[in-house]
DNA sequence: TGTTATTTGATAATCATTATCAATAAATAT
DNA sequence: ATATTTATTGATAATGATTATCAAATAACA
């Protein structure tokens, strides 16, 4: 069973249990949440449902990212330009590397955050319970396009 | 020579030779980034100068705060729900460690960020030019204060 | 198939930030 | 010192992303 399908039961079994309504609307947005292409913007999945729900909202990808988010099934990226940009499909904090030329978002592989977080954790007798950690750079493709 | 005193001179230094004029209202605004204590908003920012200055302009804690950045002499802190909070006092990328109960930030000594800074670069292949790493918690102060 | 409560679509409201513009004031030369 | 020039300020309108509102539509379940 590949990755994005065993995100989608899991968040279509939690709206259930939650007693929230499956809708077409509904299962389209997590199913797109599910895989997470590229991390998109709720601006990004209405413009990938336009073509099979064109009668389909903003409104409704807005409210439907916010109730995912609400489970805690949805990692929700803001920026400082206001810009959002949702991961369903690793809904976990963890660390993203980000193009600054054509917004490209890649996960990249790493271990020492827990260390990280136990020293902050001594040193500042914070309890953590969370954390957030972005790499910005260019990527290859962009180094290469520069000229 | 206190810290704060030096990055206030620095921030004026530059803005003048950005040919920027200084004025009364920007001279309060530079003290308070060059600071920056507790990492203000830019609301913070205004209602710690209303005082000195009763008809700043809120329009203008923006604009300074904007120019600031743009020169790099401040760091922008957004956060998904909106809010900004600004450090002119260490202006470059470094931790945080925010209380997710009073919104208090902290800055935690930590080193290992360069090794992996490396380490991301050379697994994605990008050109790391930035980051940003924020741990979330509760403060010790409000840990006693929960009951 | 009917009933009920939730969800949807369309749009208005909100809120932080940015843009506008006339009046003011800093910097420089006179 | 004073005049001149140009940036800055204060007040407010505009913007844009997100959220709230509400009547109509529809999923869930009897």
């Amino acid at each position: 069973m590949p990755d994005s399908s065993k995100r989608f039961e899991t968040i279509i079994q939690k709206l259930r249990d939650n007693n929230h309504k499956i809708t077409p609307q509904r299962l389209a947005i997590v199913e797109i949440l599910a895989k997470s292409i590229g991390h998109p913007s709720v601006e990004d999945i209405y413009t990938q449902l336009k073509d099979d729900f064109p009668t389909m909202s903003l409104a409704t990808v807005y409210r439907n990212v916010l109730l995912i988010k609400s489970m805690g099934e949805v990692l929700e990226l803001g920026f400082p330009d206001g810009s959002n940009r949702y991961d369903g499909n690793k809904p976990y904090p963890h660390p993203h590397v980000i193009c600054i030329k054509c917004g490209k978002i890649v996960d990249p592989d790493l271990e020492s955050l827990d260390e990280m977080r136990e020293e902050v954790a001594s040193e500042t007798n914070f309890k953590i319970i969370s954390h957030r950690l972005d790499f910005f750079g260019v990527c290859s493709d962009c180094s290469k396009k520069k000229q």
